[in-house]
DNA sequence: TGTACATTTGCGCAATCATTCAAGTAAAAA
DNA sequence: TTTTTACTTGAATGATTGCGCAAATGTACA
């Protein structure tokens, strides 16, 4: 009959409600995910790590990371989608560097997270 | 011959060196990985979301994320072993809440981002 | 026009991961 | 002590994902 409701008994409701709400007005709980899966994988912050020095074409960066370039080119697909980077092209050369500069905070609040042991 | 070269042609040689340098200087790139992972699951940052407000006890936390005892449990383990909650035992229930505020600050940056369209 | 080079893209595979089920622990109530 | 409640843990599974291969695209140069 109950389709919705879940079977967890609840002991403090209002506890409850309240993060239910503010759950639910949470602009995006995905898209925050999605944005920080981008730099939960290794490679990719590699990718960004080295961006944060100059921009770089995409054939250096595969020398740096450590990967095939088809591999590379993949995950730089993933962070253009994501608004992480963004492209030049000149000849036959693609330069990628970063779109903006939250990047750079999110990693240093990382770092000191990491760093207090 | 070569073990460690690979095959990719480098067109920015000092551009290249510059960023492998930092590369493995950065203290731990798997580790900076492994704590954005922790906020990269919609469930675990749904989880952290609701212990902005209050500590709360696992059954309370299942029914707002709207998962099983299990497996939250599981990811309560995750965030306990990446330090970013702490729990207290108190008779039957268990409380979790967050270790410290680094993680506030993390969500709150990509809060900006995304909402700068 | 043809060749060479830089990058992208679709496909497939192997590995990782989130979730559930079932069994186990631990504390309070009966 | 037995039962109930709250939670943890290990194993199994289905879904996701990172990666390389091979083919395709696009640009420059001969």
């Amino acid at each position: 009959m109950s389709t919705e409701v879940c079977e967890v008994n609840i002991i403090h409701q209002e506890a409850v409600d309240r993060a239910k709400e503010k759950l639910s007005k949470e602009v995006a709980v995905e898209e925050m995910a999605g944005f920080f899966k981008a730099v939960a994988d290794p490679t990719r912050l590699k990718i960004i790590l080295a961006l944060q020095l100059s921009e770089l074409c995409v054939c250096d960066l595969a020398a740096i990371v450590g990967i095939s370039i088809s591999g590379l080119s993949h995950q730089l697909r993933y962070l253009r989608n994501l608004n992480i980077v963004k492209n030049r092209k000149t000849g036959k050369l693609v330069y990628y560097s970063l779109t903006d500069s939250h990047i750079n905070q999110l990693l240093s609040i990382v770092n000191e997270h990491i760093n207090e042991k």
